[in-house]
Parts: structure tokens; C-alpha cells; sequence
DNA sequence: TTAATTTTGGAACGTTCATTTCAAATAAAA
DNA sequence: TTTTATTTGAAATGAACGTTCCAAAATTAA
């Protein structure tokens, strides 16, 4: 019967996505979003009822294609070690493929939206819960492995590198040298060996 | 001759800060700033010229106030391990202080406004540099006290130091618990021992 | 006390904001 | 082909934005 959404959704989030992580949500206009998308202004209203839905979408989005390109590199890893050091590995192609880092745009989420907006501090505590969940895994399993070392434990290392990869992301906004950027991921890493 | 400044110039700075350091840049609002102040908008705009001249001076004055107490701190530390140490207490400090930890001003704003205004990136680059320079002596010192390994460079290691600065800032955004920042304070610290 | 100079208060500026409205166009089902 | 549901286009909404304007108040030097 009715006439069917014509736009290609997915397309759409990653068009809108890359406005927001290009200049955060409150610099980003509905007109930006129009231009970046080419659709009308009713449309994305009708698809996505509004500005703050929307970015809300295309945070979990976001979430969920980041995590799924780290599993995808992840599984190549031969042990648990190399596949932190991988999540590095991962974010420095991400930050010298661009010449302008944008950063991670939950980090920067958080910097801009934290404690303002609940909706949006719940998903970043959401987030914050599943990344230590698995990086505690991850340790987990390389202690078992008897490759990272059992001066602390698993909860307390997976912390560490939480804070450790927000540092990374932040610090890859403003440089791109990848000796430096893989010199700080060695330094992270040589703390659990 | 004129009626001079009657409004306490400092005063006003940082009653503007604490509004840019709480919503950030975009999210602020002019009217933001005149009832925090409760300035009228022409005091404002004669004195600061506009809200980005405003912002500066604000991280500007931020950056010196910070680096003035951080040193107040420094000054009591028996050593330059014990001092790098201490600067993640300054930070700990801060961040139980609030409910609601705002995390670093600057950090914020690198993760806003980086590559988006030439003079903020300025400022950005400039801090940087300050920083590892900062972080690079005092490292050095404590390798030359023989505190802290040789294992990476000075350079290195205030790089890592740096990295992981940021990331504990934004880290203490959403975890407030004092044992949790301990942790990964120690963590970091003992990656230098 | 007067003159000179600046800060104020408050309204107004034009623009841009997120969002709404509604008729016209569209397309699948009957 | 007609019906039905939905998406579109384009304009309009009112509120909020950063900034400007100007007369009135204020203050100090002469």
C-alpha cells in the first residue's frame, strides 16, 4: 500500500555520522544534515523524529560497526597480547588515514554531552561497561597465557587500558606521526609484559 | 578622565570559564555568560570583543591558573617520580571534588574545536608542547636520580606521559571512584619504575 | 562644577536555529 | 485504475543566537 522509504537508511546514518564527528553535535545544524544528506528536512524528520534521536543513532551505530571492524582485526590476533596491541594498531591507521583526526566520536561524546543528557549518559556508561568487560577478557585470557603479567588484576589492567585508549584517541586528534603514536601504544603495552 | 572597569576582570573570567568548562564552547550562550557574570552584554562585548575572544582568554587563563597550582603541588615533592606522581593526585583530587566532573578544559576543547579555528589549534599545538616539554624534564630528572628506567627516552615517556594524562582527565568524566583512580594512576606510574 | 570619557541598561538587529505544516508527488495494493 | 499510505518539497514557525546600537548613568580630571 504505502509508497516505501526510498533513501538507503544505513547510507544515510553514515552521511549524517560523519557531520557530527566532524564538528560534534552542537555545531552540527539540521542544515548540515541536509546538505550532507541530500534529503529533505521532512524526511529525516519523518525517519528520525529529531536532531538529538538522530545522534543518538548514529552512536550506536557508530558503536557497533567500530566493534565489529576491531573483531574482524582482532581474529587475525594470535594471542590475547596481540590483540590489544591491535586495538592500536587499528586506531593509528584510523588517525593517519585522516590528515585531521576527528578522534572517537563516543570520546568526544562524552566530553561534549556527559552529565548533561541522560539518554546520552546512559549509553556512554553502557559503552564504558562493555569495553572493560572485554578488555578484562582479553587480559583475562593473556594472564591464562601467562603473556601480560599478574602484578595487577585483570580489572584493574582493563581500566588502565580504557583510560590508556581514550588517551590515545584524544592524543591523535592533534598528531598524526605514527613513530610517536606507535611509541606511546609500546609504552601502554610494555606495562602488561 | 573615564569612568574606569568597575566589574573584577578576574572574577569574570572565571565565572565564564566555569560556564564554558560545564556546556563547552557551542553550547554556551551569550546569555549563558551575562547571567553567570550578570555583566550586561555591552560590559561584555566592550571588554572581551566577542565570545571566541572570550573563550581564548578563558583557556588561556586556565592553562596559566592550572600550571600555577599544579606547580604550588610539585614544589612539595620529594623527587621528580614522586612529583610526576603527584600531578595524577592534583587530578584525582579534582575529579572526586566534583559530583560531576567536567574533565579538563582544554582536553574538551581539543575534542570540540581542534581543526575546526586556526587560533584555538594554535593555543592547542602550543599547550602541547609546553606540556612534553614539561613532562620530558621531569622525567629526565628522574632518570638521572635513577627513579625511573631508561628502558624508553625521556621523550617517549613524556609522550606516554602526556597521552595518558589526557586519558585520565576523561576518564574521571564518568568514573568518580577514588580506588578506581588510584589504580590506573599506579598502573601508569609503575610502567616508569 | 564642568568637561571628558567610559561603562552601563535595555532594546533592537538580522541570522540561524530546530521543528512544524501542508499540499503535492509517489508508489504499492486493491 | 483507483485507493491508500507515505514520502517529499518548500515555505513558515517562533524561539534563540551573537552582535550592535545609543541614550543615560557614572566617574574622574580639570
Amino acid at each position: 500500500m504505502p509508497k516505501v522509504e526510498t533513501f538507503n537508511r544505513d547510507l544515510v546514518i553514515e552521511q549524517v555520522t560523519n557531520v557530527f564527528h566532524d564538528k560534534g553535535f552542537n555545531a552540527t545544524s539540521m542544515q548540515d544534515i541536509v546538505d550532507a544528506t541530500g534529503l529533505n528536512r521532512s524526511s529525516i524528520y519523518n525517519s528520525f523524529e529529531n536532531k538529538h534521536n538522530l545522534f543518538l543513532e548514529c552512536l550506536k551505530t557508530y558503536k557497533s560497526r567500530s566493534n565489529n571492524h576491531l573483531s574482524d582485526k582482532l581474529s587475525t590476533a594470535s594471542n590475547s597480547l596481540d590483540a590489544i596491541a591491535l586495538i592500536f594498531d587499528v586506531y593509528i591507521e584510523e588517525i593517519i588515514k585522516n590528515v585531521h583526526d576527528k578522534g572517537c566520536l563516543i570520546v568526544n561524546c562524552a566530553s561534549e554531552m556527559a552529565n548533561h543528557d541522560v539518554s546520552i549518559t546512559d549509553f556512554l556508561f553502557k559503552n564504558q561497561s562493555d569495553m572493560l568487560t572485554f578488555l578484562e577478557n582479553l587480559v583475562s585470557k593473556g594472564q591464562k597465557e601467562q603473556l601480560i603479567n599478574t602484578n595487577k588484576s585483570s580489572k584493574e589492567y582493563a581500566l588502565y587500558l580504557y583510560s590508556s585508549i581514550q588517551g590515545f584517541r584524544m592524543t591523535g586528534i592533534l598528531i598524526s606521526d605514527k613513530p610517536e603514536l606507535e611509541s606511546i601504544k609500546n609504552t601502554i603495552i610494555q606495562t602488561l609484559i
